[in-house]
DNA sequence: CGTTTTTGACCAGCGC
DNA sequence: GCGCTGGTCAAAAACG
């Protein structure tokens, strides 16, 4: 389509071949995990050095304190110099100690004030990306009711009634974009296509058949853990939620459905890395990795370590078709605080995991809704993301590959202003941020390292990228407290899902 | 020496 | 029932 963007796609894919790699396969680990408490042992060694080098990498305000403290540090150096030594040795040690001790206290006050601050900017980062996806669902919503209140209120009657329906019958085939059309007739003998629009070297039905396969796997995995749950020693709630299959009948609670839904929903990511696994973020330790039937390269399996007992999972397997790509699967809740990097990428993926679950407006074919945001934005964006919402495993596929060009963004731009003003251009913005950014970065040369994974930028970027399509796909998002995704009240007290819920 | 990775073994689900 | 496959465990090895 666009010249430019295969033409980069062409080198990266010429660059990756020429790169030797060292994924799972090289006697050295390696694992280009950034440091997602570099500001923690900034802090650490601010407070070990009286904090008056802390870095500032959110706003002003610290640059502003850091200068004030510098102030009353070259205050006192100046009271100990030689020039003044004897008035100081004369009349003012009591006083100069007394300066001391105040000075002292203030710099504390002012550290503490400035934790304070970095808290609060925290918080307000995240609530950010709640708000902006919160802000689009609305927007949606307000277009859809302007839209389809004539000739579409038959389905929004029915709203209700298919809610209830798509966790009763939970195999229901959910698709973003055009793909939804193309895949219809797939549906009747595929029950778990995830990814669709795939780039265009030809390895898309074999990378479907590689995710569906993992997505089969995983529901094995999830059948195989309800009978371990039965044990008591797994019956600690902390420990990894069982993928329980819901059987569901019409007597069961439409609650508890969703809930244990909610419990299985996965985010699978798709990324170009040269990296043994994307950095998202957390903590990850190695558990185990298998041969995948069907892949030459080996699927690792990473539980979080970030907290004991967390449940969260994710397994990483480079792509059959393409080897430059990293498929990363995650699943389950994180039952500890997240540094922000983690925080930013938990709530793109928690409302990935809400989107699944709260899904498109339903429309009379059982498909996406085809009107308003979802069709303004679907014909550029469906290769970014794609659901299978084919409960009891609903999982959503953010597909950063294959990035818009720039004239579809221009246009996808353009649309946005006539449909809905010019409010959401930061959405088309923020694609065309991802697209610019995400070739920038695994274009970039990597002796040994991947840029990705220790690009600290990298997970913020991402994430907003992710956020902005992913609140734009879904219409929901934000809306129903129930299933939007955790926000800024969790945000507050640090319990963010990472991955579902 | 503590932590992490590696890797073979074990277990469970599924298809035949 | 058997074999295949995937997920997890756990002991050994490697690493810092």
């Amino acid at each position: 389509m666009d010249g430019t963007r295969d033409h980069d796609q062409t080198m990266i894919i010429n660059s990756l071949d020429d790169q030797v790699f060292t994924v799972d396969h090289g006697a050295k680990r390696v694992i280009n995990e950034m440091d997602f408490f570099s500001d923690k042992n900034c802090s650490k060694d601010a407070s070990s050095t009286s904090g008056f080098k802390k870095e500032s990498k959110f706003d002003g305000v610290e640059q502003e304190l850091h200068l004030n403290i510098s102030t009353g540090l070259n205050l006192l150096t100046k009271n100990t110099t030689a020039s003044n030594k004897s008035a100081v040795d004369d009349n003012a040690s009591p006083e100069i100690s007394n300066e001391f001790v105040v000075l002292k206290s203030q710099l504390d006050r002012v550290y503490t004030e400035n934790e304070h601050l970095r808290a609060i900017l925290n918080q307000t980062n995240s609530k950010y990306y709640s708000l902006q996806m919160q802000i689009t669902s609305l927007l949606q919503q307000q277009h859809n009711l302007k839209g389809e209140s004539t000739g579409d209120q038959k389905i929004i009657d029915g709203v209700a009634e298919e809610e209830k329906q798509r966790f009763l019958v939970p195999r229901q085939y959910m698709d973003l974009g055009q793909h939804a059309i193309d895949d219809k007739d797939r549906t009747s003998h595929s029950d778990s296509v995830l990814l669709k629009g795939r780039n265009q070297n030809g390895s898309s039905s074999q990378q479907c058949i590689e995710e569906k396969s993992m997505a089969n796997e995983l529901q094995k995995n999830s059948q195989t853990k309800i009978e371990r749950e039965k044990s008591p020693a797994e019956k600690n709630s902390q420990q990894w939620i069982p993928n329980k299959v819901p059987k569901f009948n019409s007597s069961q609670d439409l609650n508890q459905a969703a809930e244990a839904t909610m419990k299985k929903a996965r985010v699978s990511v798709r990324a170009r890395s040269e990296a043994p696994m994307i950095s998202d973020g957390c903590q990850w330790r190695k558990y185990g990795q298998k041969m995948a039937k069907g892949n030459p390269f080996p699927r690792a399996y990473y539980r979080c370590t970030m907290a004991v007992g967390c449940p969260v999972r994710k397994q990483v397997q480079r792509c059959v078709g393409d080897r430059s790509i990293l498929i990363t699967t995650y699943e389950g809740n994180h039952n500890h605080p997240l540094p922000p990097a983690a925080m930013a990428m938990a709530s793109t993926t928690s409302a990935a995991a809400s989107m699944l679950l709260s899904g498109p407006m339903p429309s009379a074919d059982g498909f996406m809704n085809p009107n308003g945001l979802a069709r303004t934005i679907l014909p550029y964006s469906a290769n970014l993301a794609s659901i299978s919402a084919s409960a009891p495993f609903p999982t959503v596929t953010l597909d950063l590959t294959n990035t818009p060009n720039l004239s579809q963004l221009q246009i996808l731009q353009g649309q946005f202003t006539q449909d809905f003003g010019p409010g959401p251009q930061a959405i088309a913005h923020s694609l065309y941020n991802h697209s610019r950014f995400l070739p920038r970065v695994f274009d970039a040369p990597f002796p040994g390292t991947a840029a990705v994974a220790s690009d600290p930028n990298f997970t913020a970027a991402l994430a907003e990228a992710l956020s902005s399509i992913i609140a734009n796909l879904n219409p929901n998002i934000g809306i129903d407290s129930k299933n939007s995704p955790k926000n800024s009240s969790e945000s507050n007290n640090g319990n963010v899902n990472f991955a579902g819920k």
